[in-house]
DNA sequence: TTGAAATCCGAGTTATATGCTAGGAATTCA
DNA sequence: TGAATTCCTAGCATATAACTCGGATTTCAA
């Protein structure tokens, strides 16, 4: 498995803020109930969502989270990296890393770059907004079926 | 880190038996000493490879492994399949998964499923002799380099 | 023929990461 | 004022990762 929890249950979160964008706080009691998951350990995600500055939250009673960006302008790249870390499949080709030590030519490297290159070129191209379209049109195409079945 | 070491160590050890490759068996320890790397771990990583059939042993002193096929006819994500199970970045994309139970549509699912696609894709399209390559070019540059330093 | 070099096998061990839970402080609205 | 909420730190149970160990078996070569 590729992403722990914390990256799958994270981007649940962010999606059902998406849905909810522009109409008010949602409660992290709410997003919990809609997705099945414990609220006490979401509670400990979007602290590091919210510190990265993906989320503004309000205090209080009636309080909340909300996107502190439109969905099209927060990628899934940005939301998986602010609770995995970054996704490189081996230490070696982190930015901070230091080079190779290895005499030799390292060219399992070459296949780890070229990995990392392409789960990023996936998550950064895909917005919440992106995933709100597609969520309309999976709803779309099931009233559809249920039509289909009807005639 | 999407890697654990089984599939890291694994991918290097493949590659220096297939720099060996046509000239007879390379014994473990060897493999273990050119890549810096435990003998007795990598003995539990080279059982499965074997049980997979991508390598053949030879018991005995003298003894040793060799690719059971040519470089050019084992790809990596074989290799890292076969030492790391399936890379699915979540459970509900695997193929004897039953479908998500959630009631709603799964839009999360689609972004793993884009994830998976694209990591088997590189994987799936680069094989043994792919990396030799990339290691005589990567050879070759060099030397090309140091020439440069003393014209 | 014997011993060294190797593969094979299963179990055990240690450290770290994962996936939570608990308790309580601080804030804000009704 | 109290209920609802976010915020914060710590702890904990389990699983996984990354090895190690002991020994059995096989085979070549001196």
């Amino acid at each position: 498995m590729i992403l722990s929890t914390k990256g799958r249950y994270g981007l649940k979160m962010m999606y059902e803020l998406a849905l909810k964008y522009g109409s008010g706080t949602m409660s992290l009691k709410e997003i919990a109930h809609k997705q099945q998951l414990s609220e006490t350990y979401l509670e400990q995600l979007i602290a590091h969502v919210r510190k990265a500055g993906l989320v503004t939250s309000i205090r209080g009673a009636q309080g909340g989270y909300e996107l502190s960006r439109k969905p099209g302008e927060i990628t899934v790249g940005e939301i998986i990296r602010t609770l995995e870390g970054p996704l490189a499949p081996s230490e070696c080709v982190l930015e901070d890393e230091p080079e190779c030590t290895r005499a030799e030519y390292c060219v399992t490297r070459l296949i780890w770059e070229k990995i990392m290159d392409s789960i990023n070129n996936v998550i950064d191209s895909i917005t919440l907004q992106d995933m709100l379209n597609d969520y309309h049109k999976m709803k779309k195409n099931r009233e559809g079926e249920k039509n289909d079945e009807h005639s």
